[in-house]
DNA sequence: CGGGATCCGGTGTGATACTG
DNA sequence: CAGTATCACACCGGATCCCG
């Protein structure tokens, strides 16, 4: 059912506050999780512990680009979201483990539908970016 | 159920550049779709014109919290991938009509598995945002 | 080892005013 | 109607230093 604007799910008009919330801040669920999977290093972190459980120095060699700093945030935030579990052990060095939830499992299905598409369309979008350039923004 | 991710992680580990890129910045399809969607009003403009062809005040009136700028922005942002098109009318006063390309139309599959993802999940979340607050040090 | 604190720049977002 | 221009500001993300 490939249809233009047929088989738009019916979901996301629900999700849609049909009058678009006018209120200054949205507490519209959908645009939530986007803006907090839309972050730049979450995804990454999710998808490692998706792999298996990994302790902070793992997941920061893992993804050298990552500064500790975001790298905390991250986990902070997925933590907090009930998205990420957190354990520490009392070793001689103190080492910290990391590990999806259910909930955080749960969120790779979905992710992964979104990734798909991502990586199919990536060639035809990257074109159209080429063509499609309109003003050559000065500044 | 007890959350069986049935080859789901598969595809999300292709598109995991398994050493995580080193490079300064990334080219990630899915972490570039995943930007684009992640800013605050593409995926209701998105879903929105999923629903039918709007012009742009038409639009601005749907989404009251939305300034003319960004509404702007989000447009041409969503037109230069390809994911929307614009055309303009030569009427009296000028009019323009955006509709989803059908790229766009197809964005909304994946969207809406993510959103029905945040919807179920969204009160779960919520709790654990309210019990997991702040934990400056955990005993 | 696993962070926290601080500074700092880029950008996403918003309010307002102006224009074809 | 459909934008553009400008200013301002919050917040994200990075670098660095420091601590338990």
């Amino acid at each position: 059912m490939s249809a233009p604007h047929t088989g738009v799910p019916a979901l996301l008009n629900t999700a849609l506050p049909s009058p678009v919330p006018r209120d200054e801040h949205d507490q519209c669920p959908v645009t939530d999780v986007l803006r907090r999977v839309g972050d730049k290093w979450t995804v990454v972190v999710v998808v490692l512990l998706g792999q298996r459980p990994h302790r902070f120095n793992e997941l920061h060699r893992g993804i050298e680009a990552i500064s500790q700093r975001m790298l905390t945030r991250t986990l902070r935030g997925l933590e907090q979201d009930g998205l990420v579990h957190r354990e520490v052990f009392p070793t001689n060095p103190p080492s910290v483990e990391y590990r999806l939830t259910p909930l955080g499992a749960s969120l790779l299905e979905p992710l992964s539908a979104l990734a798909e598409w991502a990586i199919t369309h990536q060639p035809t979008i990257a074109a159209s970016r080429g063509v499609n350039i309109r003003q050559p923004r000065d500044t």
